[in-house]
DNA sequence: TATAATAAATGTATTATATACATTTATAAA
DNA sequence: TTTATAAATGTATATAATACATTTATTATA
């Protein structure tokens, strides 16, 4: 580097970088969340997001796979960033942004050992504990953004199981935007959007008759994911 | 701060954190970008995005508004967060990771003498000069989401001067999907949005006939952002 | 083995929205 | 007075969204 690049970059004072993930999964009946509680200070005994700070050989995006992969043993799972969450005093231990990014995974799919040695824990949504600092409004930020995603877009997909029945995906939805739907025209409108392939066999666990269940077709989903089509319900 | 937490906040090595704003514009024929040309190292000569770093006291958004009204002189403007660039070798000159952020303003609002003192030149879309470092990039993105963003949001308002007509309305939205539309079916959508205002002014700078202006409705306006509108063209 | 109970599956008519498309109008300049 | 030009307007058609009730497959029980 050059004396005046040199200028250039010293101009900063240090400041702390870290991610924060909003772990999203779906167990076949509600939305839920996953937090968990602090074991060291700061904020020891208190619920938080799980985050790290950015290490200096890796990216802020790797970084949030570090964490969601060392919690949940997963790899390869939908994350995008939500938003840098950078006022100055967010942290009272120090100058601290963090770059909050929210994950959907397949809760079966989870390492459960790992997940309960960190000490972490899905909560649903309506009783979600109190996080430390600005933690609540990453959740509350992560929430919208999910609704709002899912509207464009058939994200639901990723917090299913391979194998999923047209009423689980339907309670899902339910979930995410907390209020039913007309059961008949949710499943028109899913089957419409021609990504689904019918299986020969049926879960019964929830009934006598026992309801179809469907894969999706991962090629014709990323065609329409790309395409961005309008996915209101 | 307890040893603990300095032990907490120590492990990470400094990371430079830098904002740059993508600042939008139309100019009552086609949507521009606000670029300048760096007349220090690094990067001298080349063309840039308009950032800084982001100074101890201020927050990640505010170092974009500071940006932002030290370049056009322009304080309330419409902004957001686009999204963290953070690979770790994204920056030659030192490990530093950028917010973009993306700003909508009305070009004849600016203070033209501040925007030339800095160097800074409006550039049509499709003649955009290369950019140092990833800015390319923030660019692109940043176009993506903005075409997303007018998808939901009659974002265009916050491009056009306060009085405006039906037709460079469209021809705004006509420059960020870069695609025509109807004429008759355009105005009959924005109308019916009741957002507009109708004036007994007209604009004849473009036709003999004259258009009438418009203002929009702040208050309907916001209600309309508010619950989240489906704005398809 | 017949019956009851239950969630899953299906269809249609109505309404609302999106699209395609051609003519008239107001005005300034010639 | 005529000409030229962008602005303004309406309707018919196609597509998508909504509202709504009955039948079906199966297990468990009488």
């Amino acid at each position: 580097m050059s004396t005046q690049q040199l200028d250039y970059y010293a101009a900063q004072d240090k400041i702390y970088i870290a991610t924060d993930c909003i772990i999203f999964g779906f167990d076949n009946h509600s939305i839920k969340l996953l937090v968990f509680k602090r074991r060291v200070a700061p904020f020891e005994g208190e619920w938080s997001l799980i985050g790290s700070f950015v290490k200096n050989n890796e990216s802020v995006n790797d970084a949030a796979k570090r964490v969601l992969t060392d919690i949940t043993g997963l790899q390869n799972v939908f994350m995008k960033q939500l938003k840098v969450y950078g006022e100055v005093d967010r942290d009272p231990g120090a100058r601290c942004i963090t770059v909050g990014q929210y994950a959907l995974i397949r809760i079966e799919d989870q390492d459960i050992e790992l997940v309960e040695k960190h000490g972490a824990v899905w909560h649903d949504l309506d009783e979600m504990p109190n996080l430390v600092l600005d933690h609540n409004q990453l959740v509350s930020d992560a929430l919208v953004q999910l609704r709002l995603k899912a509207s464009y877009q058939p994200i639901g997909f990723e917090l299913l199981p391979e194998k999923f029945t047209i009423p689980s995906l339907q309670r899902l939805y339910e979930s995410i935007y907390q209020k039913k739907f007309d059961d008949r025209n949710f499943r028109k409108k899913i089957i419409a959007l021609d990504v689904l392939t019918k299986l020969d066999e049926k879960d019964k666990s929830t009934s006598k008759k026992g309801a179809f269940l469907y894969k999706f077709n991962r090629k014709k989903y990323d065609k329409l994911v790309e395409k961005g089509i309008n996915f209101k319900l």
